[in-house]
DNA sequence: CTCTTGTTTCGACATTCCTCTATGTTGACG
DNA sequence: CGTCAACATAGAGGAATGTCGAAACAAGAG
């Protein structure tokens, strides 16, 4: 998992990063890298605070095996993302907004604070 | 080159992201997406606006090879995330300011537009 | 011109990543 | 209990990536 601290901290043009922040902070960056993921990302942050997405809507969106997509869905939720839960014989994956705005926030205090005037 | 209104439009909540914009902001998230490529721009952008970093500089930061700076910074510039000028013996860096801002811009309208509330 | 220094480019290799097929797990339904 | 559907995991193959040393290139000094 990804430490929530660690996102939200130093900003990018605030400071030279460490290696532990560059470390912490690639892993999501490289979550996002991939067009597969992202557009999942999207999928199931469109659905809004309290939303979900069933894998059963999510898989047939693509050109891709069910393992696969299945697989990208757990890198998601390795980088702190995303979550799912099982319910029935369906399984829904929701959008966990901390780790999201906490890139947001980093990138931009790189071009507002400690540079600053 | 990364086209810039495919970065800064749709924004990733406001509504699934089709293949062409997925894969185009895949390679500014791919391209941050490495703990050296991540440093070495915070190292750039953490000289603010007109500022400007040294291959010199950079290297000796990095238990690294020389080329393999070299070729770390190269993917950063194809990704529009900074540029370069020879002046001399050494070689200038900054930071192209408009492609991480488009990325911040899509982060955080995902989650204040189309969702509302 | 030659030598030295700073930087990029070029091949090569080890590792990581994306994708697949095959198999396992979980829960619903007779 | 048996079977079926949805999803996850395991393992393998091929492509992409990170790293290096060697070599090429650029610019200034002697």
């Amino acid at each position: 998992m990804i430490g929530q601290e660690s996102v939200c901290c130093p900003g990018l043009a605030a400071a030279p990063l460490d290696e532990d922040h560059a470390a912490d902070l690639a892993k999501v960056f490289k979550a996002l890298g991939d067009p597969v993921r992202l557009r999942l990302m999207s999928m199931i942050a469109s659905r809004g605070e309290g939303g979900e997405v069933c894998v059963c809507e999510l898989t047939p969106a693509f050109d891709l095996s069910q393992p696969t997509i299945s697989h990208h869905l757990k890198l998601l939720r390795q980088a702190g993302l995303i979550d799912c839960e099982r319910r029935g014989t369906w399984v829904y994956y929701w959008a966990l907004p901390d780790v999201l705005e906490g890139i947001a926030a980093f990138l931009t205090t790189s071009r507002t604070a400690g540079v600053g005037a």
